[in-house]
RNA sequence: GGGCCGUUAGCUCAGCGGUAGAGCAGUUGGCUUUUAACCAAUUGGUCGAUGGUUCGAAUCCAUCACGGCCCA
């Protein structure tokens, strides 16, 4: 068993300390408290110079993980950031069973060192947790990408940058949710499991319930349901939580990965636009401190007003050949989709084909905050259409650093229209589309009983924390990614 | 699915046909207000796996596994 193979004689050594441990009592006592953080006491206490500090004769304990030992300073890390420790001649004859990654604890005098820095006098202190297993290097860490996901509690004890990004993806999680609920909204969760997974288009993970004797699907998006909420007179709602579809691993997808989703009755597409604008400002000054974003060596910048584009424009912006006519006409878009290298399939119509060519020419090179908008019925199942022109769809899609962030509509309220709509799906389903809707006569049947105009979006999480902690990869945002299983 | 790259000590890496190395960590001792602490000594390896080529393979070839990047 691995168990066995792992095995070596670090982990041995460490093994016989705790075996020495546990004959003298308690090897995993839990009876004493830190009542300090390091990085208070830095912010605190650091600029303090050493002789009324020490004169103060202020006691403190701290508690957490040994990562440096210089024998008689050690350096102590709690979830706040890292502390010196000082032990004297006899302390350090004492803790010589104490080893890196050793959890303590420390209580005594607050002092400074001869150049200045803070330490802890170890005047009472104690072994709570022996690590049987040895840290990574202590200046370089731990680089190997397989096992910081796979081992991601050993990259994070070990790596500041991760530290801080999982710190960032957990503010910008709490700072949307404030900033919904301070204008309103009700959070929500809505099943997981379905029956019928809706709201989105992709293929989902098919699960099994047992008792029913029922298959089921892990969501692809919660749409479907939080519009059901709406229906039933929660004029403001939102969810935050996990989507999972069916699709390969990248650096830009995991099967699982978390958005948010509103909703807004009495509202429109434009109205969330301007809320999208307010709200990711508003998060990178609170997250960041800052509403420049750097990304991969580029600076976004989420103070100026986003810019607003069409589909159509926007294609006609990035490709100034091409002519808007045959752009706009079902065989001159079939032929430029076809000079672009793109593949079609016979039942593309006009919409599929130009939101093609939109994304092959025009997606990746969305750098600055960019809302487009109008995109065909065709593509946009769930949207309503707009009453300036029933080929498009009052929705828009926001794009950062060419990459798709949020997407969002005024929703379809017309039960007869949704209900068509769907049967449209369905026929692409029955034609070998398996990433097409499914009927949902529920839905269908909630948007009779009314639905008040209303307005929704979702936006994805991960992209977003990618953006805001300058990470390349979707694996270095979420904690445990997914890997392939290591065979045996 | 395709292309390229990687896998050597617990960690970070060098070695690329001829006796497996370094730094960190560990162990022993010294030093004792250090800052990647320092000084001395020292332990530690199925070189990802399996085949093949060769007098000889960590090194060359093939297949596989896992990972990274790019493409679909």
């Amino acid at each position: 068993m691995t168990e066995q193979l792992d095995e070596n004689r670090l982990i041995a050594e460490r093994r016989e300390k705790l075996a020495a441990l546990r004959e003298q009592g308690q090897a995993f006592p839990n009876d004493v408290r830190p009542e300090h953080l390091a990085a208070d006491l830095l912010a605190q206490y650091g600029e303090r110079d050493k002789e009324s500090l020490e004169a103060e004769g202020i006691t403190v304990s701290v508690a957490g993980r040994l990562m440096l030992d210089r024998k008689a300073f050690k350096v102590l890390q709690d979830q706040s950031g890292r502390i010196q420790i000082y032990a004297t001649k006899e302390v350090q004859k004492d803790t010589k069973h104490w080893d890196l990654g050793d959890i303590v604890w420390v209580r005594g005098k607050l002092c400074k060192s001869g150049k200045g820095d803070l330490y802890v006098m170890m005047d009472e202190y104690r072994l709570l947790t022996k690590s049987l297993r040895p840290l990574p290097e202590k200046h370089k860490g731990l680089t190997d990408t397989e096992i910081r996901y796979r081992q991601r509690y050993v990259d994070l004890m070990t790596n500041d940058e991760t530290r801080r990004t999982f710190r960032i993806r957990a503010q910008v999680i709490s700072g949307i949710r404030r900033y919904l609920a301070e204008r309103g909204f009700y959070e929500a969760e809505t099943p997981m499991l379905q029956v019928i997974p809706g709201g989105a288009t992709a293929r989902p993970f098919i699960t099994h319930h047992n008792s029913l004797d029922l298959d089921m699907y892990l969501r692809i998006a919660p749409e479907l349901y939080l519009k059901r909420l709406v229906v039933g007179g929660f004029d403001r709602v939102f969810e935050i939580n996990r989507n999972f579809r069916n699709e390969g691993l990248s650096t830009r997808h995991n099967p699982e990965f978390t958005m948010v989703e509103f909703y807004q009755a009495y509202a429109d597409y434009n109205d969330l636009m301007d809320l999208t604008e307010d709200m990711l400002r508003t998060l990178a000054q609170d997250v960041l401190g800052d509403t420049q974003v750097t990304y991969q060596g580029e600076t976004f910048d989420f103070g100026k007003p986003f810019a607003r584009m069409t589909v159509f424009d926007s294609i006609l912006h990035f490709n100034p050949d091409i002519d808007p006519a045959r752009l706009a006409d079902d065989s001159g878009a079939r032929e430029i989709a076809t000079g672009l290298g793109i593949p079609l399939k016979d039942g593309y119509g006009l919409g599929k084909v130009q939101i093609e060519i939109f994304e092959k020419t025009v997606e990746h090179r969305l750098m600055q905050p960019t809302f487009i908008t109008e995109y065909p019925t065709e593509v946009s199942p769930l949207a309503r259409r707009s009453d300036k022109n029933p080929f498009v769809t009052d929705r828009f899609e926001f794009f950062v650093g060419g990459r798709e962030i949020a997407n969002g509509f005024s929703e379809l309220n017309d039960a007869e229209d949704q209900a068509e709509r769907f049967r449209n799906q369905v026929a692409e389903k029955e034609a070998g589309d398996d990433e097409a809707m499914f009927y949902d006569e529920d839905y269908v049947t909630a948007l009779e009983y009314g639905m008040p105009p209303t307005a929704g979006e979702g936006i994805g999480i991960d992209r977003l924390v990618m953006l805001f902690t300058d990470s390349p990869s979707i694996r270095d945002v979420i904690l445990f990614p997914h890997m392939r299983p290591v065979g045996r």
